[in-house]
DNA sequence: TTCTCCATGTAAGTAGTTACATGATTGG
DNA sequence: CCAATCATGTAACTACTTACATGGAGAA
């Protein structure tokens, strides 16, 4: 399970050659997407990856010069008239450093860190309709973020058809497990009123 | 006892009466459901949260502490010998202080950060046997994750019978949702594999 | 004019981890 | 006696966020 990792300790970013993060590869995938500037990418992580991925703004900025000074993105000034802009495109060893990293067979965590369960794993401390309440709360949680995400479906259905399937299957991997959540909730909402 | 001057924004646990911390809630709830000590504490979340909290030892020693001062929990030494030791029960008030945040109806982020993801969303970039490999290994994460969960079951249908269901519940809710996950994996590999 | 959006930069702070240090007890 | 487990404490670090600062451009 647990990699033995390298020979020594390398402190990240430690040195030129150092890994990446992952957050700077997130930065690079979305420049090689089109995303222009810091301003762009921000918001394509928005509207795209901030359900299972969030980066704010002062993490961006200083990946792009990173990525920059290690030539995977070439940067150029877009500034119009003093307004300051600084537009980014993926090189070569861009496009190669990003599908290393996507092909590389590196642990993957899944890491979800949800208040709303802890609240239901420990919810036996409640009185039944408190308890209840709480169940209906994470249900409905499930549910706006599954309607929410349906909504964007449509635009990702079409970039299917432009050659990008994947961002259709990572919206629809939410979909399905918001739905799976909101069924075991539901089964338990009715058990409970049950056993009243 | 701290500075702060009334005057400034609160910084958390500036005071007295400032809001817990949700870890501090979680090692409040662990001594709730009879976790003892700290090292038991950290044993209790490896084996029944750990799928969606997290909590490193270096938290929880701090959080009992604190849990303490407020006299939320009792602590009493329990050292063996010359071997230290610390116990700790839930007072009236620590109770009080549970159920309340439990019933709260603050937001409940769902803070999901899954490198899996985020590769699958980038993974038009890569050649179509690479990213079969990628979807595949996302698949097997879950489905490992789900039957390690399913392992754990009887433990928690047993709790149930003695009076806590909502573990379970949580547990269950693991289980669906990596299942879901599997599900839509499965479907894009077909239809991969159609597509070549 | 004033609001919203575009656009970047950065200081200060928060939250959390890893890694190390210490040492007792139990079981084979 | 040796390994695993029990048990706590803490310094140093990493990662990340919030909040603030600055200002142009376009639209109403």
């Amino acid at each position: 399970m647990l990699t033995g990792m390298a020979t020594s300790s390398p402190t990240r970013q430690a040195h030129a050659n150092a890994e990446l993060s992952a957050p700077a590869y997130v930065v690079l995938g979305m420049v090689q997407l089109g995303a222009n500037s810091g301003y762009e990418i921000k918001q394509a992580v928005e509207q795209s990856i901030r359900f299972f991925w969030t980066i704010s703004q002062a993490q961006i900025y200083p990946s792009l010069e990173l990525l920059e000074q290690r030539r995977l993105v070439r940067g150029r000034d877009a500034s119009r008239g003093r307004r300051q802009r600084r537009t980014y495109a993926i090189t070569r060893a861009g496009e190669r450093a990003l599908t290393e990293w996507l092909g590389r067979a590196d642990p993957m965590p899944f890491e979800l860190r949800d208040i709303g369960l802890v609240k239901l794993f420990f919810a036996d401390a409640l009185a039944p309709e408190e308890a209840l309440k709480l169940l209906a709360a994470v249900r409905q949680r499930s549910q706006e973020r599954a309607a929410t995400l349906r909504q964007i479906a449509p635009e990702a259905r079409e970039a299917e058809h432009e050659g990008s399937a994947f961002p259709l299957l990572t919206l629809e991997m939410g979909v399905a497990f918001h739905d799976a959540m909101v069924e075991v909730c539901e089964r338990f909402e009715r058990r409970f009123a049950q056993a009243q």
